[in-house]
DNA sequence: AAGATTGTCAACCGCATCCGT
DNA sequence: TACGGATGCGGTTGACAATCT
């Protein structure tokens, strides 16, 4: 109660604010951000002061422009995830989500309505990427499961023929999930790429939406 | 040179979620 | 289980700088 009567302090932090608020994280640590306000002497709320110190107070924040490669992986993730900015940062170590946040909306938001056949090309292109890669990972495991599969049957054939028929159900039924896929021909699979990729531009495209 | 426009980024706000009681 | 406070997240704002006309 009396805390919400009180007059906080708001607008740029000074220097004296900052090492105040430096110098208690230093000792007691992150969190508890309403006491680190109080106990060290800051006029400013709890949220003011969290958001000074991941944003800007934090020692490993990486400092300067955002490379081109960052600009990439900002890019590539934004595509999967859309504005989940601080899903996003945890890819970039020493970039905080605030930061890419206004990175995209400077470089990229204004860019898309100038120009959206570019960003649309460059959607496309990353999406063309991501599917090339999620097939190449869909043909090793396939490729793995096949072996495991071989494996197994390998197994099978060199117990007795008799319990063997009669329990290859059981087996059968036994078999770790991840041997499953195996049993797919080629054309299944490829049906199974397709619509998880159809998924995947569908969801991207509700993201965005 | 000066005013207008645009870009950048720190900070705030409201809402959602988490967590302890 | 319900409630309230703490925390986190994403959208938005506003101040200042840079650039343009």
């Amino acid at each position: 109660m009396e805390e919400s009567m009180r007059f906080w302090r708001k607008g740029p932090w000074t220097t004296e604010e900052d090492s105040l608020l430096t110098e208690h994280v230093k000792l007691h640590g992150e969190g508890r951000w309403n006491s680190v306000a109080r106990l060290a002497g800051l006029k400013r709320n709890a949220k003011s002061c969290r958001l000074r110190w991941v944003n800007y107070l934090r020692p490993d924040l990486k400092r300067g422009k955002i490379t081109p490669h960052e600009e990439k992986i900002i890019l590539d993730l934004h595509t999967r995830w859309g504005n989940r900015w601080s899903t996003i940062a945890r890819s970039l170590p020493g970039r905080t989500d605030n930061e890419i946040k206004n990175y995209w909306r400077t470089h990229f938001k204004k860019k898309g309505k100038l120009n959206s056949d570019d960003s649309v090309k460059l959607k496309a292109r990353l999406l063309k990427r991501q599917k090339f890669q999620q097939e190449q990972r869909n043909q090793i495991q396939l490729q793995k499961n096949k072996e495991d599969m071989e494996k197994v049957l390998l197994l099978l054939e060199e117990s007795n023929s008799k319990v063997a028929s009669r329990h290859q159900d059981m087996v059968h039924e036994e078999m770790p999930s991840v041997l499953y896929p195996m049993t797919f021909n080629d054309s299944q699979h490829v049906v199974e790429t397709n619509s998880m990729y159809d998924d995947f531009v569908l969801w991207d495209g509700l993201w965005n939406f």
